[in-house]
RNA sequence: CGGGGAGUGGCGCAGCCUGGUUAGCGCGCUUGCCUUGGGAGCAAGAGGUCGUCGGUUCAAAUCCGACCUCCCCGACCA
């Protein structure tokens, strides 16, 4: 319902006290999430302004405001790898057949969604080139050559860089066939030091997942069925979307010596003996694009975590009478001050808008706070703030406003986690028998921990069954005794379920 | 890749079944006036290879065929 056909135009919400309810929808441009989850995300997709389709089947663009969230992401996450000692660099896009083929479990894990080129210009390629699907067959070989002693480990590389893998289904940031990401690469000496490497990273991933994009995550280790190809084991953080469906957010491989023996990363070690190195490979997507809108959005749009908002603060002028002369200038000083203060802000000084049109103009895109200035504000030296996530106004003074606005950025921070948290955990249970199994995926989807005996047959068994996978083995989780919720045999651990994205 | 749905100004749609002047409507956009504290109002405008290619026909948005793209549901994956 638009507020023209509510009636016409509210008071000034200037002498009304209580808040504007939360399940009052401004914004008309999405479909609500009850009513059909997919279209709603799609709606936040566009309507946000994060992304439009192109004209390649699954290739989409990053519009600027998408990819300003993605870049404050890669940056937080960049500081973090090279706090931990790697470096980054940059390796090709094209892999040449033969290095692709070289490790089997990998080449027949990707051999279905590679793209390949086979012509240069106007003349047929020798060797066809594979266009990086992930680049292990091509960083590899380097290693080999870069490394003679365990004087040259470890080697802690990472790079970021575009992916293509040919997939069937697409959808924007959440699979796509072109995709960004960083993909680590390290080699080490022994075992140990490769599988302290692929746990670090996870925590990494952890601990910036939770900080910096408020989205909560369980650790732990993939089944087999889930393994990346080629890996000896992987790991994964997985997050909880709100419609009760899981997204892997990012994942730690430990290679083991696959890698090492397949492209022949030998080194001599302090013995004089030649040994294969240890490898490990970890990356996050822009998929974790998609895991935002999909953790923190409402039916209003998008809510972006202030850490990575592009914009923090919209500046909002309260356009009565003459406002250009009188309001402008007041905000545009205000904009100065808190861009000063290292806070991202945008001054809303379109005047072919009304403030409630650009109020829910600024929602839907998940701007975490807005700061409203008008006459009266002006006369009375404050600001209205108003948070995006449970729309609560304030009546903020001038002075000290950059640092009440930074602590409110904070909070909006915490809140955005704490209710992801809770809905986690309200949608985790622990089930033990496989009729109530199938009942909550189908009424109640989300986290189900049940007991598993390690057999790849009762996990296929219940895909095939419920759809749901197991998502991830968490970290002790099996110091709990049970049987199996498919077969009943005694179980090796409690395991996460779910259906997947 | 299987099953289903869709493609018509920027967005959302009608028109198609039953071919026939200038392809409509709402929103948005432009200009002007007037407004502006939760998506204002009035007036005047601009904007279309009807997804693409081919076929049938005197005539195709409309009928036929092929292809492309998107969406939904499944099988495969970050």
């Amino acid at each position: 319902m638009t507020l023209a056909s509510a009636g016409g135009r509210l008071m000034p919400s200037y002498v009304v006290k209580e808040n504007v309810s939360l399940d009052k929808r401004w914004v008309s441009e999405i479909t609500p999430k009850a009513e059909d989850f997919s279209k709603w995300y799609l709606d936040v997709v566009r309507k946000a302004e994060l992304a439009d389709y192109g004209s390649v089947k699954g290739c989409m663009i990053i519009r600027p405001y998408g990819y300003g969230i993605w870049e404050r992401a890669r940056d937080l996450l960049d500081r973090r790898i090279k706090d931990s000692g790697h470096e980054n660099a940059y390796f090709p896009l094209f892999i040449p057949e033969s290095a692709l083929k070289k490790e089997a479990e990998h080449v027949k894990g990707f051999a279905p969604e590679v793209a390949w080129v086979t012509r240069g210009g106007n003349e047929e390629l020798e060797e066809p080139l594979a266009i990086r699907p992930t680049s292990e067959a091509i960083i590899c070989p380097m290693y080999a050559k870069w490394v003679r002693s365990y004087r040259d480990l470890p080697i802690l590389i990472n790079q970021w860089a575009n992916v293509v893998r040919w997939e069937k289904v697409t959808r924007p940031f959440l699979r796509t066939t072109e995709f960004l990401w960083q993909e680590g690469h390290t080699v080490h000496a022994t075992a140990e030091e490769a599988q302290d490497e692929t746990l670090r990273i996870l925590e990494i991933y952890r601990e910036f997942v939770e900080t910096e994009l408020a989205i909560p995550v369980v650790k732990g280790l993939k089944t087999e069925r889930e393994r990346f190809a080629g890996a000896l084991q992987t790991y994964a953080i997985e997050a909880l979307m709100t419609d009760g469906r899981a997204l892997q957010a990012g994942t730690s491989h430990n290679l083991g010596q696959h890698f090492a023996k397949a492209f022949d990363i030998r080194f001599e070690d302090e013995n004089q003996q030649m040994q294969y190195g240890w490898s490990t490979s970890w990356g996050v997507s822009t998929r974790l694009v998609g895991a935002i809108i999909m953790t923190h959005g409402d039916d209003s749009g998008l809510i972006v975590p202030p850490h990575v908002a592009p914009i923090q603060v919209i500046i909002v002028p309260i356009s009565a009478g003459n406002w250009k002369e009188t309001v402008l200038p007041h905000a545009r000083s205000l904009l100065e001050k808190l861009r000063a203060a290292g806070i991202r802000c945008k001054l809303d000084d379109r005047d072919n808008y009304t403030p409630g049109w650009k109020f829910a103009d600024w929602e839907m895109r998940g701007v975490p706070v807005r700061c409203e200035i008008g006459p009266k504000d002006i006369e009375k030296k404050q600001v209205v703030l108003v948070r995006r996530d449970n729309r609560e106004k304030a009546f903020v003074p001038m002075e000290g406003l950059e640092s009440r606005l930074t602590a409110m950025l904070e909070q909006v921070q915490d809140a955005l986690f704490r209710k992801a948290c809770e809905f986690r955990d309200k949608n985790t249970t622990n089930v033990d028998t496989f009729p109530v199994f199938e009942e909550m995926m189908e009424s109640r989807p989300g986290f189900l921990r049940c007991f598993w005996c390690g057999s790849a047959e009762c996990e296929t068994a219940v895909k095939e069954k419920t759809s749901a996978t197991i998502r991830v083995i968490p970290f002790g989780a099996d110091e709990e005794k049970g049987t199996c919720v498919f077969c009943g045999k005694e179980a090796i651990s409690r395991v996460l379920f779910a259906k997947a994205y």
